[in-house]
DNA sequence: TTTTTGCTTGACGTTTACGTAAAGGGAAAT
DNA sequence: ATTTCCCTTTACGTAAACGTCAAGCAAAAA
């Protein structure tokens, strides 16, 4: 049974996502997440949860939070008319190019850090991991 | 023939990366390129280039310049004593993981954007003016 | 020689993404 | 009833990463 679903106050969001108060209601402010209200309180809802979580990983990936907003909208745009899917389809898909730029500059960085790594380990006469015998 | 290698202005760096020279100047501050200089001119080798590329793809990862200081700097470190090395293998494999952790939630994202298109897609064969069969 | 062009160094302005301090409401524990 | 929490808003502060003048030098072009 329970329909009911939890809920959450901004002290157990914060303390569970790492980041304070004060970064959360700024994050309201932008439209990023949208809290019920009871009274003057503030209600967390999984929703807000999962809103969360997609703007923290933005942060993760390099992305600003105007940029971040645009990826949130994405996630719950109403189904409009043809033109606007078709904006959204351009959208996702510069997003996904982006996101595809970014891959590649981490595979060209892990693998010079690799490189770098080999020699270092080279001059040290490190083994390389676990291959100490 | 020409062991003499190329060198560049400020402005023809500055244009070939999209960067202003005050982007250039500011990164010049803070240490992450050297520039020769020839009386009160700057002169651009390709190590400086080098240089702006790893820094630019830093920025491009989501870094801050101080993070990228130290990502550049384990590039030309001199093979130092072994202590040296460790501590250098260690900022190395923490790099690694933050770059681990970012290809993944590239991965996770590129996910999600397959998802918002597919339900997208299937909207619009259902509307008004972007039907195709 | 004068002007133009390109570069230089300050120095102050701006935006983003919060931090921090002030002042207080409301409920719950003492 | 009063103290203690947790939360609230308002408002000003700040660090990072540049942008934007302002003023000037120096070589090259006119």
């Amino acid at each position: 049974m329970s329909g009911i679903e939890r809920t959450w106050s901004i002290a157990e969001i914060a303390l569970e996502f790492g980041v304070t108060h004060r970064t959360i209601r700024f994050y309201e402010d932008q439209g990023l997440i949208t809290p019920e209200r009871k009274g003057t309180q503030r209600i967390f809802h999984p929703r807000d949860r999962v809103r969360l979580e997609l703007v923290l990983r933005g942060k993760r990936l390099g992305f600003d939070l105007s940029q971040i907003r645009r990826i949130v909208d994405m996630y719950d745009q109403p189904p409009g008319e043809a033109g606007q899917l078709r904006y959204l389809l351009e959208r996702i898909a510069a997003r996904r190019a982006e996101l595809e730029q970014r891959r590649h500059d981490i595979e060209v960085t892990l693998a010079e850090l690799d490189e770098v790594e080999r020699r270092c380990r080279a001059d040290a006469e490190i083994a390389p991991k676990g291959r100490r015998k």
